[in-house]
DNA sequence: TCATATTAGTAACATTAGTTACCAATGTCA
DNA sequence: TGACATTGGTAACTAATGTTACTAATATGA
């Protein structure tokens, strides 16, 4: 149990308390969640309406704020302006949304869901809540605000640590 | 407020009501801590020691359990088989690892970490744990057994909707 | 035993995502 | 005003990821 320096730099195997229990890692059960939900999510949209789930968030951001330009739909969403880029240019081209340049100032444009990108929309959003209601349908409400002020927390402190570096 | 069928199939814009909160979406809010957590830890073995999250991944596998076939770390680490075999090829020619037929069954690879990977894995293991302890140490303990149990049930949940599909 | 099926792993191809560089429009300030 | 910098957006290139198909090894069972 007890070894010497020299023993333990000898040893080849690895001693339990140096090692890492994956499946108690917090970011790996973080993402192995996040890896089931969002596929879970995904299958209500992706096969049925045939979208990508960049689509489908830009969609949902447009569904909120009727009409922005690439660069807010790219902070809203948290995505690249490359990845928002060409979410519109494909929903554009299956008429789900269009774009025209804003004559404000011409190098923004001005995106917003067509009639048909509004009915889409209005079909998935109760698909997803549903889902979602039933994903949460294991805590309580109690539990739920409980989780969220600590998803909240966490959230704020991987930020800080994002900034540090 | 109160609207006919008609009139709110004419009206263009969108209620609220139908409308989706991507801020309060919990799939949202899930894919957006995870992001910034793995990115946070991801920091740790990136740069300096030139790792993807897949490499990663595979040596913290093995060193749990110091020997595996790249089907039992695919299974143990949820990744696809591709991953696992682009991972151990990458780590092999960095010579972190070594891999032999099995002898028992020639179509199995048993994989171990080399020396220098274990070298390694020992220093990367105490740069997460304590990145793991920071971003935790805004939960109290209760909380922290309270938000585990939580994510337990929400993955369960999750997975039960895997099947159904 | 020998044809067929399965399995582990990888190679080769197709698709997607990320980077860099660029263009057109506007802002800045001498 | 007019040179230079900055900004929004996209194109072109590069890297990563996913898919399909294949090889070699073992299992199955007539």
């Amino acid at each position: 149990m007890f070894m010497t320096l020299a023993e333990s730099s000898q040893k080849a195997a690895l001693e339990p308390l140096d090692t890492l229990q994956l499946s108690d890692f917090f970011p790996y059960r973080l993402a192995m969640l996040n890896s089931s939900v969002s596929e879970v999510i995904a299958q209500l949209y992706s096969g049925r309406f045939d979208l990508s789930p960049q689509e489908w968030r830009v969609m949902a951001a447009l569904g909120e704020n009727t009409q922005m330009s690439a660069k807010e739909i790219a902070q809203f969403t948290s995505m690249e302006k490359m990845q928002v880029s060409r979410a519109i240019s494909t929903l554009k081209t299956s008429d789900l949304l269009f774009q025209k340049t804003d004559n404000k100032d011409r190098r923004f444009s001005s995106v917003s869901l067509s009639e048909q990108g509004k009915q889409t929309y209005l079909k998935i959003v109760p698909l997803v809540a549903a889902r979602e209601r039933y994903l949460l349908s294991v805590l309580t409400d109690e539990e739920l605000q409980l989780f969220n002020q600590f998803v909240d927390r966490l959230a704020q402190q991987a930020e800080t640590l994002k900034q540090l570096g």
